[in-house]
DNA sequence: CTTTCCAAGCAATATTATATCATACCGGCC
DNA sequence: GGCCGGTATGATATAATATTGCTTGGAAAG
């Protein structure tokens, strides 16, 4: 892990302890183990992927234990779960409800978070159209990344 | 079944033989079985409950049975599985490959599928503008209907 | 008739997620 | 100190969802 890569993510653990300080959340060290092991993959893990690497250094651990952490994460905004992989990412404007949007690789794997407001807009204006109140939108759009596209 | 929703789900289920005549698919009995289960409930129904289904008139239905069957349909682009929700409900279009846009009421379970150009395409442009090349795109907005919102 | 292909049967297993009950810890309070 | 209520965690079991591998049978192609 690059000096880099590991100043941003001590920055998103620091974001993160706020986070959970303003809502009277507590951001225990078996909740803030399993953010730092989502963090530092960077890619999507798997409940079970995120359960053998705490168990590397936390003996006992069991599916509860990182099922309760992830639905503390979720609830704080802090993690995402990609449905349509059943694995989970950080959030890249941790601590705020917002509509997600995903692009996700189907040849490397990589899952990028995006903020559009315009198409957040259109879903909504969609939504409201059929007199439906949207309060959780989730989007996932599988394709190729550039990156993949592109194999210069 | 009102008379009204048998003949609707007749024709849905002539349109699934023309799609898969043209597509050289073979849209067997067992298939057809399972794709009229999932017509007459109308409400999104996961693997399992569509295998209970499945046995009362196919003894020896088992898991691969159904999800190959289901497999079979969403190729077919006539059933579409909610991720959020490990569940299956019928094409409103069914036949085209086409963005899939779900709303999912979570007081009353209703699930109905929109097709909406403007946020369709709003999201493509999302999705252009990180040099991605969408392929399969899902929308599940979870919120509350009109008909829960106004219990008239 | 033989080969090939694909759907389906069948058994086992893998993966993902939850239920339940017990224990530990931390604060306020008497 | 001793108790109490709330929350986090430990521990075990089990439920729910999904796939793999191998076999069989029947229809279509050659
Ligand atoms: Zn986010
Ligand atoms: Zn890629
Ligand atoms: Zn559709
Ligand atoms: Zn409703």
């Amino acid at each position: 892990m690059s000096v880099k890569a590991r100043r941003r993510m001590t920055a998103q653990m620091d974001r993160a302890a706020r986070v959970c300080a303003r809502q009277g959340a507590q951001l225990t060290p078996l909740r803030r183990h399993v953010l730092g092991l989502i963090l530092e993959v960077g890619a999507p893990l798997t409940a079970y992927q995120l359960l053998d690497r705490l168990k590397l250094t936390h003996k006992g651990a069991a599916p509860p234990t990182i099922y309760r952490a992830l639905d503390f994460l979720m609830e704080q905004h802090l993690v995402h779960k990609i449905e349509r992989l059943n694995a989970f990412v950080p959030c890249v404007e941790a601590g705020h409800r917002h509509p997600a949007q995903f692009l996700i690789c189907c040849q490397c794997g990589v899952v990028s978070e995006i903020e559009n407001r315009a198409a957040a807009n259109a879903l909504e204006h969609a939504a409201e159209q059929e007199g439906f109140r949207p309060r959780n939108t989730v989007v996932e759009i599988e394709g190729v990344c550039a990156a993949c596209f592109r194999p210069s």
